[in-house]
DNA sequence: GTTAATGCAAAGCATTTGCACACGT
DNA sequence: ACGTGTGCAAATGCTTTGCATTAAC
């Protein structure tokens, strides 16, 4: 196992004993549905929709039906163990990863990828900044062609300037 | 006339001239319904979706469709006179401002109020930073819960840690 | 045993599409 | 006239809800 590999599952287990932690906090269950959810949105970074989260634990285990997936993941976000995340398409994506960090969404494909937070100034947003909003979370979304649907010619005309 | 009102009549007739023009280009015929589509969406300010602008429509005048507006919505945004903007929520909202600024979304109300540009550091994103990405936008989105939510105590509380 | 979670089927919104008719140029 | 845009109705896609069953504590 290489080095990435590695992080990456040090990374799902913790993720799975934050959720047991805050699972018992709250006196909610430790199904193993929430388990093979979880499991499934932390191993992944392409900021995945409820659905191909299902179409993906379909896969390796059967008997957790769509419905489960959408209340799990709506658990996940209330317990503040993942996050959706904002983009322009009208469509909920998840990401497990919850701390400080930005997205590029792909107007052609849908893709979203991640932005290192230390390519981006760190803003520190106070309360009256904006009429007494408080903030939960900022980030910052880009929105653009990303390099695969930039080669595809007739693709990226589309969304060229008129 | 105050000033407000003043400069928002301005803001709406600047953004009629500009669909013109950008029609005429692009070929595109001048209908009343696209005129009364973005004299709608630019005299608001509350980043409607489609839906809201099909039912503020109404009102004033018939015979415009939802699916109309949806295309028409559409039209703009490939033009480049109003925008998509990204929020957590899975709906398509729209703003007529495509000037840079940002968003705060609530989580309770959803909500979307405009944060001035010059509050937010100016970020420049190179076509390398982001593997390739070509950007066309990018903005903060910040979520969390506005000032009417969070003096609702019972709202509040349901987004609040656990 | 009690409370909470899941699965199913059905409903509910948001959005898109196909096709015939109407309108702008 | 010609091509584009619109309206309708129906289809599709995404998400939520009600209720009976099942699993966790």
């Amino acid at each position: 196992m290489n080095e990435k590999q590695h992080d990456r599952q040090e990374f799902i287990s913790s993720k799975l004993k934050l959720m047991e932690d805050r699972c018992r906090k709250s006196r909610l269950s430790l199904t193993s549905q929430r388990r093979a959810i979880l499991e499934n949105l932390s191993s992944r970074t392409d900021h995945p929709t409820a659905d191909h989260i299902y179409a993906s634990i379909q896969d390796r285990m059967t008997g957790v039906s769509r419905t489960t997936v959408y209340r799990v993941l709506e658990t996940f976000v209330q317990l503040r163990i993942a996050q959706k995340i904002s983009s322009p398409e009208a469509k909920a994506r998840f990401d497990a990863d919850t701390s400080r960090h930005h997205h590029a969404s792909c107007l052609s494909c849908e893709k979203v990828i991640d932005i290192d937070a230390t390519l981006l100034p760190d803003v520190h947003l106070k309360k009256n900044d904006i009429d007494g909003f408080e903030v939960f979370d900022s980030s910052f979304v880009v929105v653009g062609l990303c390099k695969e649907c930039l080669s595809t010619d007739g693709v990226a005309r589309t969304f060229k300037y008129n």
